[in-house]
DNA sequence: GCGACAG
DNA sequence: ATCTTGTCGC
């Protein structure tokens, strides 16, 4: 891991967020292909592991998935998590065979001190409609969510609105839903409520999220795939 | 000055 | 994020 000039992120975080397309920028009109993309680490840390799933909409059945290592570069900074997360995410999106409509990404979006989190960053660099995933919150403040699934609240920042704050699912904490790029905040919460499958995360997140961390649950679907060199292709 | 702080 | 099984509550 290298020395990080902070102030040099900022700067780069502040020139390229006015980049970031914040409304409905996609050609379909019902995607075909969702994506979900998701960072976990190995080796104390030492090297991140990214993984994208792609998920056939609206079956929502899994289609394909990568993954790619690569070695840390950078230590967890609130505010200036693409830049530890996004060279591992570009390298799984190359190894696709074919690219989504849409990408959901676990992280925020604009949501995000200067606008450019994670879901924007990766969202800008790979061109293509994005949405950000996030469990907790960054920044902005809301109020607060009644106990009914599907309650929702704006998450204000700065006097704007960066994104929805929504309960997926009965007794469990909300999700902070934001503008990756090209998809408008209620397109967002649009696609995401459309991916729901009973439990509080969406289906491609749920997917991406099993595969960079190499749960339990992936494992034993790899077993019934009986594809046993898929996740360790390289 | 103090607290907050995605993954 | 990660180390990790069972356990308490709705």
């Amino acid at each position: 891991m290298e020395i990080v000039d902070i102030a040099g992120l900022r700067a780069q975080q502040i020139a390229t967020a006015g980049n970031v397309i914040r409304h409905d920028a996609f050609d379909f009109q019902t995607p075909s292909i969702i994506a979900g993309a998701d960072v976990g680490f190995e080796q104390g840390g030492e090297v991140t592991r990214a993984a994208i799933a792609l998920l056939r909409f609206p079956s929502l059945e899994l289609i394909e998935y990568q993954v790619a290592r690569i070695n840390t570069t950078m230590p967890y900074i609130p505010g200036f998590l693409s830049f530890r997360e996004y060279p591992a995410l570009l390298a799984a999106w190359q190894r696709l065979s074919q690219q989504p409509d849409l990408v959901f990404v676990d992280g925020h979006g604009i949501s995000h001190p200067r606008r450019l989190g994670v879901a924007s960053h990766f969202g800008l660099l790979i061109d293509r409609p994005t949405i950000g995933v996030a469990k907790r919150r960054l920044c902005g403040r809301f109020e607060p969510l009644s106990d009914e699934p599907d309650a929702r609240a704006p998450l204000i920042d700065k006097g704007e609105q960066v994104a929805w704050v929504w309960r997926s699912k009965l007794r469990c904490n909300p999700l902070f839903i934001s503008t990756g790029h090209r998809v408008g905040l209620d397109s967002a919460l649009h696609w995401v409520r459309r991916c729901m499958r009973g439990y509080r995360l969406p289906e491609p997140t749920r997917w991406a999220d099993a595969v960079a961390s190499n749960r339990m649950a992936f494992q034993r679907w790899r077993q019934g795939q009986e594809s046993p060199d898929l996740f360790n292709p390289q």
